[in-house]
DNA sequence: ACTGAAAGGGCCAGAAC
DNA sequence: GTTCTGGCCCTTTCAGT
């Protein structure tokens, strides 16, 4: 994992596509460069699929944290989730009914950004008080249309 | 969204590629028919870019839940997670430190199927509580890569 | 390991049903 | 709305650096 890899699995997920033209554009990395990287993340493992799912484990931000963050904040909902998702190494953020107001979910590299993490949430504006969670194990994670039978779609979805 | 539709969307999460040849063996759609109904349903925005990613709100799974669970089981934790990815919706099993044993996110088409969900739980052997959140909006759902900045990740991943 | 150039194949418009 | 077909362009390959 160097620089060029680093490069090219950021502008796919900027981009959302796997094109190599579209990834030349963003990288400057020539066209059959690009298909040569690729193929070898897929070999790797790093990329797993067709989509260019990536794999969070052997791609270096496999730990994974939650936080419940307890807030008091002026304005909106959009706007104090939006403070907290210039935090480095969140990717996702709910807004929950119940005792905690936010709930979210971040991947990180190790221990150290784990700590630095939880120090920037604390120092948000807003934030009254924030709970952590350790996952010790990312049992799955999958599409929502995955975890479906194909049967039930078609009951749920389909407007006849 | 009809069935082919629902067909399309199911074969692209199971097969992780939108090669319109390879959902053809899997759906049996004519490939021009295939290409016709995927643009149709990127104009629609269900479809969000070239990587297939869905719109959830759109698709009519909008309802996202947070389960955390608290058990007590026989055998390995993965053997109770693998029974807990049984129950259809459930996308996330993060197995945690602290309080709960296991915190479960799960995608639903509306608050009949929370019921359902819920008391699927709780029928479950070797569960001992569960303590449901309802997510009022999700703010964000982002790739762990785009929530860094390219400077962070090249520090952070490249073993030079 | 990287690249440029050539070739093969899937993708996409258009017309027809 | 669906299907078929042909031309085009992007992807992929591979030999050479």
């Amino acid at each position: 994992m160097d620089e060029r890899d680093v490069r090219l699995l950021k502008a796919i997920a900027e981009l959302g596509t796997g094109s190599p033209e579209r990834l030349h554009d963003e990288t400057d990395i020539p066209v059959s460069t690009i298909h040569y990287r690729l193929s070898n993340l897929r070999e790797e493992g790093v990329i797993t699929n067709d989509r260019y799912d990536i794999d969070l484990e052997k791609l270096g931000l496999g730990v994974t944290v939650i936080v419940e963050v307890h807030a008091d904040y002026e304005g909106s909902y959009e706007e104090f989730a939006d403070r907290m998702l210039t935090v480095e190494g969140v990717t996702n953020v709910f807004f929950t009914m119940g005792e905690t107001d936010f709930i979210v979910i971040a991947r990180l590299s190790d221990s150290d950004m784990v700590e630095r993490l939880i120090a920037e949430f604390e120092e948000l504006e807003g934030v009254d008080r924030t709970d952590s969670t350790f996952v010790i194990a990312v049992i799955e994670e999958r599409d929502a249309l995955q975890s479906y039978e194909l049967e039930t779609l078609l009951e749920e979805l389909t407007d006849d």
